[in-house]
DNA sequence: ACTCACTATCCTAAAAATGGATAGCTTTTA
DNA sequence: TAAAAGCTATCCATTTTTAGGATAGTGAGT
């Protein structure tokens, strides 16, 4: 067991030692260590106990080093230098960083954020690799597992994990998505409309999908789901020429439509919901590594800077 | 100055949380380190202050390191090991110890002792290698000065050089070597025959060789000093067919006299002086090097044994 | 709901470190 | 030769740190 040794002598007596050995003088080690006279002379009474070895030999021109004082002057002075390395905060260089950044998130979310921030990042470190990694039904055990360091989610985490931490990335308002000739495509849509127009609902997780269940019952209201995907990357040929109504956060949509024949319209007045929120996710464990604190800034940057 | 960051951490923590790190259990690295469960409990908490980190951190399952934590874990184990073999007391084995060892001492005083010591030693540490160094007028301040690792002298340090320490090794009394054809060859010797007669007197430094001259005056004798010499080398060519007599410590005289034409006779019985005594002679820095002391122990056992 | 396993905190007692003052020693200076 | 200066080690009272026992609080498993 190591700790036999180890713990027989107070380790920080070694800082002492090794400015002792190269001052040879009790009073200037002192001063170096901005300790007082009294308290380096004792550190060397017990360090020579420690040691069993005068250390330092009075002479009359002053302190000579025993053999074992050479001996331990040579090794100390790399091994302070080694715990000191150890010790200090890790220092993170994005210049030459090359550490292989794992994140997770739907298909659409990760279209929709992670690029922005990959090529921001891979301007200022140009080492560094990034591997999107295909999401489970769940991206929060991921987090969990060390599989990712990052997860984009707009769902909270359904237990109490609490070694996990967020940043809310953007809020957005969720509106219709639906076919250029649908029959509700121009005309002002009521609550009523809403309701009783068939439904297509994108559930990766089969949960998290109820608000607007939610906000229709406030009203005595309830839709009708016909289609249930589980993914959005095929909503938009669903929805052309179909009488569907998918419920999506607006810049989802707004991608979804691009190019295609489709229409984005207000969720009618009454069943306003609560803006939908993205959040970044990440384990406790890269809370403070800053590397990853370095991410996220550059994260909150082209978040909020586009 | 690197002091700066060493001595903000307790180093002492840095062997609990190797251990900590390791079991990932509080209440077993308490065990392993025969600390209470609280006291290492405490001891995490001073350690996440220190590092500004949380290093272990709770999951269902129990705990799992943090980014730093691996860092640090993956570093600490070769730095402890690192430490623990600097402060551990330096092994001496003979069989490959090949430390060059310097001696001095008197001519006449190191063929006397040193051979048999170098002949034991070789055959125990066979790349130990020796150096006689020709010594000065004072052989202590080449102990001081680091010049040779042990001196033989019949003599004491003359000021307060208390960095030296010393061991007897014979006591040896005091004879009178002369020529076997002396006018004092053949008859008992008095008091007043010995002081009568010339005297030979070997002094390499020019002090230590009042011995005889005190006890003469004791009994309200002088002698008179003929021949002073600087060695030991020549005294049996001056003594040969001379009326000179030397008064050498027993064992010199014997070997002097040895296959030469004189002889041996003991002091006159009222001018017994104090038996010389031999020491050898090694600097407080050596004290506790433990080549040095096996080297002292085989000394011993040399001139105990023969 | 209850038990079990574990960590963190509270409290008090014990141990350790600190700084100021100073004794004791040696060298240097007057 | 005596006085002064420089330095370390020790004494003392005080403060700071650390320890262990008891226990509250938390989550997991039954």
């Amino acid at each position: 067991m190591r700790s036999a040794k180890l713990r027989d002598i107070d380790l920080n007596l070694l800082v002492v030692l090794e400015v002792l050995l190269s001052e040879r003088h009790v009073s200037r080690a002192a001063e170096r260590l901005n300790m007082s006279q009294p308290a380096v002379s004792r550190a060397l009474g017990r360090l020579r106990e420690s040691f069993n070895d005068p250390l330092l030999i009075r002479t009359a021109t002053g302190f000579t080093l025993s053999s074992r004082a050479v001996l331990l002057q040579s090794e100390l002075d790399g091994l302070l230098r080694d715990i000191e390395r150890v010790i200090e905060p890790p220092q993170f260089d994005p210049a030459t960083d090359d550490t292989l950044i794992r994140i997770t998130g739907l298909d659409m979310e990760v279209g929709l954020y992670f690029p922005a921030l990959v090529k921001r990042v891979r301007a200022l470190a140009p080492n560094m690799r990034f591997e999107v990694v295909r999401q489970e039904l769940d991206s929060f055990p991921m987090l969990e597992r060390d599989e990712v360091h990052f997860s984009l989610s707009g769902l909270a985490p359904m237990s109490a994990e609490h070694s996990l931490h967020r940043r809310a990335l953007e809020e957005m308002n969720v509106v219709c998505l639906l076919a250029d000739n649908h029959a509700l495509a121009h005309a002002k849509m009521s609550a009523e409309d809403y309701a009783n127009t068939p439904h297509g609902l994108v559930s990766i997780t089969g949960r998290g999908a109820g608000s607007m269940e939610q906000v229709l019952a406030a009203h005595g209201l309830k839709r009708d789901v016909a289609l249930r995907l589980a993914g959005f990357t095929s909503v938009a040929d669903f929805l052309e020429d179909s009488d569907l109504v998918f419920t999506l956060p607006k810049r989802l949509a707004e991608r979804i439509a691009e190019g295609r024949r489709l229409l984005i319209r207000p969720l009618p007045e009454p069943l306003q919901a609560a803006p939908v929120k993205f959040y970044l996710y990440w384990h406790e464990r890269y809370h403070h590594d800053p590397r990853m604190i370095w991410l996220r800034e550059q994260f909150m940057e082209v978040i909020f800077t586009t």
